[in-house]
RNA sequence: GGCGCGUUCGUCUAGGGGUUAGGACACGGCCCUUUCAAGGCCGGAACACGGGUUCGAAUCCCGUACGCGCCA
């Protein structure tokens, strides 16, 4: 049989970066496996739904390359896979349930309901449940005479169904990736599975559609662990053969807890998918950390790619401990894919921020020049412009410190000269080569060293102390703009330099 | 509180009876160098604790602690 796996997120806001990766190990155990990957859209709880979630939970697996083969939007022959458009097969399940007598009609008030954890827990109980021993003192089908249950529903009374939990059983599962799991059925509640307003609750909508959907692998992050064994439960009572099961560790923020929006927040961490696109990663950079956060290929590669990743995934290499989203080495990643990517498409990534940035954009040849010597030194896309704007803007600071260190008194003289030598320099000759050779050769004439040159032109043409090698800066720059902004340093250094500090 | 799951450098992890406990990020040093990066080399840094099994335990078993998840 063919391996079927799917993704189920909840439309209740932005998607998690967890979720994310939640997706992604099922993506990599599908292609693995030549199998399918699917998508469905769990939003049964129309109180949690948020409008547009689902389009950005679209937007963020097609961003990531998780293209899946079945979903709302593409169909497939299992659909529909929405499944607030599914209601009526959850429907007649439940009451299926109930005919067979693994479920009941509950007609318990909230207030009743209240009132039944209220006593139980002054009687001593700490955790009330709705299960075998309670449910007969409840009003339910397996209560009230059969005359009043029918009397009840015809006259329309709210109810829900309730799974009919057994008592005194040990519920096992193999989870692919701890083990043997094992729940005493004592310690399970008799689970609404249809809400009074007659959609289904998360875990009969689930068990439903895997089922339905023929899914082989439920993958899943471990906080569903301790509901699988009510999962089991209705496989077993419709008579259907569970998926494998297998539970992700969860993803931990800073400080050990689950990477919850808040937490995360406070900890300068972006939970959404749509930070990580918003703020420059690269797809390509995101799926490598993720899928390296709970699992290894087991051999000492650390960058690659989502062919690569898929060809090597199995899920007994997924670690079982959770782990800590550590914000560093996804920005080496960044960096080291930025580093990969071929100039040409770095070019066209500038070309989008400058743009979008509403910058004056060079023309193709300058870009080209920016991106050969920008690309080592960043971490992000943006950082070609923002980093090193003096590609594109004369500088019009000159940072205090670098005015400190190298302008010396002969400084102006000294620049002076080195300008007049590269205004000789015709406009095709501005090489990296020639331009070094006119600074070290008027160094060597006025028996300095060429840094007391190298570091005030630096200042001068971008504003900055540090960056690219400066010969192979002013190449790029052109004749035309190293000029100007030699000339315009010329002016205005000398006068800031001369200023003496403002008293506090 | 109940139940479940987990615990190897700061972090991600390899290792599953005999290893100088390996790699990556981060950190520090050195080299390269006009600066900053990148790169190269080097370094510090871990088996939660206590029992047991065994000639031998990071590794197997039990317990404790701690963490996390779910439920309330």
């Amino acid at each position: 049989m063919s391996v079927r796996v799917r993704f189920a997120p909840s439309p209740t806001g932005l998607l998690h970066i967890g979720g994310l990766r939640t997706a992604l190990y099922n993506y990599l155990f599908a292609r693995h496996h030549g199998g399918q990957f699917i998508l469905r859209i769990e939003d049964t709880d129309q109180s949690r739904y948020v409008e547009g979630a689902e389009e950005d939970i679209i937007r963020s697996l097609r961003w990531a390359g998780l293209l899946y083969d079945e979903g709302p939007d593409v169909g497939g022959p299992y659909g529909p896979y929405r499944q607030s458009e599914r209601s009526e097969l959850y429907r007649r399940h439940a009451h299926e349930l109930v005919q067979k007598g693994y479920a009941y009609y509950a007609f318990d008030t909230p207030e009743e309901l209240e009132a039944m954890r209220e006593r139980l827990q002054r009687a001593g109980n700490p955790s009330p449940k709705y299960n075998a021993i309670t449910r007969l003192s409840m009003k339910n089908s397996l209560t009230l005479p059969e005359e009043e249950v029918r009397r009840r529903l015809e006259a329309g009374e709210a109810y829900v169904i309730r799974l009919k939990v057994p008592r005194g059983e040990v519920i096992r599962f193999y989870d692919e990736i701890r083990g043997w799991v094992a729940f005493e059925s004592e310690e399970l509640d008799d689970q609404v599975l249809l809400k009074s307003d007659g959609l289904p609750t998360y875990h009969l909508a689930n068990v439903v559609d895997d089922h339905y959907m023929q899914i082989t692998h439920v993958i899943r992050g471990e906080e569903w662990l301790s509901s699988t064994p009510k999962h089991i439960l209705l496989y077993r009572y419709f008579g259907w053969e569970p998926p494998k099961m297998a539970h992700l560790p969860l993803i931990l923020n800073p400080q050990g807890g689950k990477l919850s929006k808040r937490s995360a927040a406070e900890l300068g961490i972006p939970v959404n998918v749509r930070d990580y696109i918003e703020a420059g990663f690269l797809p390509e950079a995101v799926v490598n950390f993720l899928a390296f956060l709970g699992w290894n290929p087991g051999d000492e590669r650390e960058i690659m790619t989502l062919p690569e990743l898929a060809e090597a995934f199995s899920l007994d290499r997924v670690v079982k401990s959770g782990a800590v989203f550590n914000f560093d080495k996804l920005k080496w990643y960044n960096q080291q894919y930025i580093r990969r990517k071929p100039d040409a498409e770095l070019v066209e990534a500038v070309r989008r921020e400058l743009i979008a940035r509403q910058m004056p954009v060079p023309d193709e040849a300058y870009l080209f020049g920016v991106v050969r010597l920008m690309k080592e030194r960043v971490e992000f896309i943006h950082e070609f412009v923002t980093f090193s704007r003096y590609f594109f803007e004369d500088p019009t600071e000159y940072a205090p410190e670098g005015i400190e260190k190298h302008w010396k008194e002969d400084t102006p003289a000294l620049l002076e000269a080195y300008r007049k030598r590269l205004e000789a320099i015709a406009e095709t000759e501005f090489t990296a080569e020639r331009v070094e050779a006119e600074l070290r050769a008027l160094a060597a004439e006025r028996g300095v060293s060429a840094a007391r040159l190298i570091h005030p032109t630096r200042l001068a043409l971008t504003g900055m102390t540090f960056g690219p090698g400066l010969f192979e800066l002013m190449a790029v720059l052109g004749r035309e703009r190293c000029l100007r902004r030699l000339h315009r340093a010329l002016e205005l250094i000398p006068a800031s330099w001369q200023v003496p500090p403002t008293p506090e």
